[in-house]
DNA sequence: TATGAATGAGCGTTCATTCAT
DNA sequence: AATGAATGAACGCTCATTCAT
C-alpha cells in the first residue's frame, strides 16, 4: 500500500500486452479518479466504476485488489503527477521568489489540467476516506509544508500559504476563465508577507 | 432542515422534562459530533454513536428522524456557534483592521473549543457527506467569503484568506499550546497584502 | 384471544368510570377498525390507531392487550354485530325461503351500515393476518356454512353461495345507491339453483 | 412493473446459462409462493424465502429488485399461467354456455393445479399487500367480470358468480378428492339463473 | 390512570468481495 | 484473462412493546 506499488507479475507479460495492461489500468484509473471527484470514495460504488469503465468488478480488483487499493492507486498518480508538474520547472540557482513562483504556477497549472483528481487530493487533506491513504497525502503534503517552512522560516506560515493555495484553486478553476498569473500574483503577494523578497515590491 | 430548526413544543413542557430531553438531545449531539470526527460520516454507524450516546438507536431516530438528520443537527448546532462566536465581540464603529482581528481571534477561540465540531465542519467544506448540509455549510462559508470580498477588494482574495484561516486552524489547535495571538498575527499580516490598512506596517 | 373476551377488572369501577372506560373502549375499537379497513393490519402500526383514537399507546395496550389483541377484539365486536343483525328478524316458523331473504337482507343491511367491519371481516377470510383470528372469524364463516347446507343439502353449494354474497356485498357497497332489495334478489335467485324452493318462479 | 415484464437479454446468452437463470428464477418463484401463501406478504421475510429456496438474500435482490418485486413478479407469473389456462380451449363458434363450462373447468384445474398461486391471488383481491400488484390482480379480475358482465346482462350477477366460483374453488380444492365436473356443475346452475341459456334444464 | 420516554429485535437493502467457468 | 453468478456482513430504519413518572 505504499506510494510505490509492486509492478504485477513482472516480467512475464509480452510486450503487447504489457502496453494493453497499461491502457487497461490507466482507463480505469481515470474511471474511478470521475467517481470519486464527483460522489466521494463511500459514494462510489465498485459496481459503478466498473460499469464507467466499461469493464467488470473482479478486473478492478485483478488489478488493485481492492477499493482502497483502487483509491490509493489513483491517489498515487495523481499526487505523482503534481509532484512531477511542480518539479519540472528547472530554477536551481534562481532566486527563491522566482523558485517559488514556478512552484505556484505549476500547481495551478495541474489543478486546472486534473480537476477530479485535485478534488480527491483536496477532500482527502480534510476528510481521509481511507487511513493509508491519508496518511500517504499527509506525507505528500508535508514534504510541500517543509520546503515553505525552510523558504518562510516558520511553519506557521507556510500552513496558511498551503491553505490559502488550495482554496484558492478550489475556487478559481471553477471560475469562467480561470487565468494562472492572476491566482499566482496572489500567492506571491501573500508569500510576499513571510519571506524577505517583498522588497521587491 | 434549515439552519433554523424549531426547538420543538416550545415553552409548554415543565422545567424537568425539558431540561432532560434537551440535556439528552446535548449528549446525543456531543457523541455523534466525536464519532463524525473521529471516523468521518460514512465510519460512524447509527449503532455506534447510540452506544457512545449511552441510548439505543430508536432515540435518535426519534430525536433526530435520520442519520442524515442527526449529521444536520450537529453541524447545524457548530455553525451557530462558530457564528454566535465571531459576532459576539462588538466592533461596530471600529476600523476595518480592528474588526477583522476581532472575528480572525473569535474562530480561532470557536476552533480551540470546539476541536470535533470544527474538524466535521471543515471536512464537510471540501468533501461533502450530505447533500443538503453541504449546502448549508457552503453558504455559511459564502456569507464570510462575501463579507471578507467587501473588505479585500476581490474575491479570489477572500478565498485564498479563507483558505489560509482554515488551515492554518487545523494545524494549529493540534500543536502543544496554541497562541490565538500568534495565529492572528498571521493571517492580519495576509490581510494586510490585500487591503489598504497595511499603512500600520 | 376467545371471542368471548373477559371484561377487565369485573366490579371494581364505578359507574362513571365504567361509562367512560366503555366509551374509550368503543373510540379505540373504531379508529383502530378504520385503520385495519383503510390500510390493513400490517400497514396499521399501534402509534398511527392511537393518534387516530386520540390516546396514547400505552392505553391501547392496557385495554387490549397486544396488536393482535386490538385486532381480535375489533373483529370480534364487529363479527357480534353481524351476527346479531342476522338473527334479529323473528322467521321462527316460516318458510325456509322467506328466513333464507331476511338473512340476506339483514347482511346486506350490515355490510351498508359496517363498511369498514365488513372489508376487515371479508379480508381475514382470504388473507388471515392472524392465526388466531382467523380461526374464530373461521368457526363464524363455519356457522354459516352449515346453516346454509342443511338448506341446501350440500356443502358446495353453500360455499358457492356464502361466495357469491360476499363478492356481490363488496362491490355493491362501493355502488353509488346499493339497493337492498336488488343485491338480495340476484342472491335469491343463486339460492333457488340450490333447493326445492324454486317452484316459486 | 407492468403484467409483461421483459426477459431479460432475450436470445443472447448461451442454452446452458439460460437454462440455469431460468431456472433458478423458477426455483425462487415457487419458494417465494409457497412462503407467501403460507405466511402472507408481510409474515415472509426476504431471509425466509431465500433460505427456502437455497440461495442468498442478494439474488433475490439481484433478479427482483426488492420485495414487492419479487412479490409482483410471482403474481404475474400465476395470473399469466389462469389466464393462458383459461384461453386454452379453443370454443370459438360454441354456444356461450359451452365456452363458460369450459372456461369454469380450466378455473378448476388451474386451482387445484396451482394451490399456493391461487392462495395468493386470491388474498391479493380482498386485502391487498402492494399497491401496484393490487391494481394489476384488479384489472385481472376486472377483465374476468367485464366477460362475465356481457355474458349475464349485469355486472352484479357478475361479480356474485365470481365471488361463488372463488369461494368454492378454495373450499373444494381443499377436500379429500376435488371433482372438477362437480365444481364445474355447480357453478353452471348457478350461472343458468342469471342467463338465458338455462332452457337447457 | 395515563403518559412521554425508551428499548429489543427484526427487516429490507446494499456493497465489497470471491468463486466457478 | 475475463466474466456472470453468488455471498457474508453490515447498516439504516421501524415497530410492537414496556418502564418510570
Amino acid at each position: 500500500m505504499s506510494l510505490k506499488r509492486m509492478s504485477k507479475r513482472p516480467g512475464t507479460a509480452t510486450p503487447g500486452e504489457r502496453l494493453a495492461r497499461a491502457e487497461r489500468e490507466r482507463l480505469m484509473l481515470q474511471a474511478s479518479g470521475e467517481a470519486f471527484a464527483t460522489h466521494g470514495f463511500h459514494g462510489s460504488s465498485m459496481d459503478d466504476i466498473a460499469r464507467a469503465a466499461g469493464i467488470t468488478k473482479p478486473m478492478l480488483y485483478r488489478y488493485f485488489g481492492s477499493k482502497e487499493g483502487l483509491y490509493a492507486a489513483y491517489l498515487q498518480t495523481t499526487g505523482h503527477e503534481l509532484v512531477d508538474k511542480m518539479r519540472a520547472p528547472d530554477t536551481r540557482g534562481e532566486p527563491p521568489e522566482v523558485r517559488l513562483r514556478a512552484g505556484v504556477q505549476a500547481f495551478f497549472a495541474y489543478v486546472k489540467e486534473h480537476r477530479a483528481g485535485w478534488t480527491v487530493l483536496h477532500g482527502e487533506t480534510t476528510a481521509p476516506a481511507d487511513a493509508h491513504v491519508a496518511q500517504e497525502v499527509a506525507e505528500l503534503r508535508g514534504r510541500i509544508i517543509r520546503m515553505l517552512t525552510t523558504l518562510f522560516g516558520d511553519e506557521a506560515s507556510a500552513h496558511a500559504f498551503t491553505g490559502a493555495a488550495e482554496s484558492l484553486a478550489t475556487w478559481w478553476v471553477n471560475q469562467p476563465n480561470p487565468s494562472i498569473d492572476e491566482a499566482s500574483e496572489i500567492l506571491m503577494r501573500i508569500a510576499a508577507t513571510a519571506t524577505s523578497f517583498d522588497h521587491a515590491r
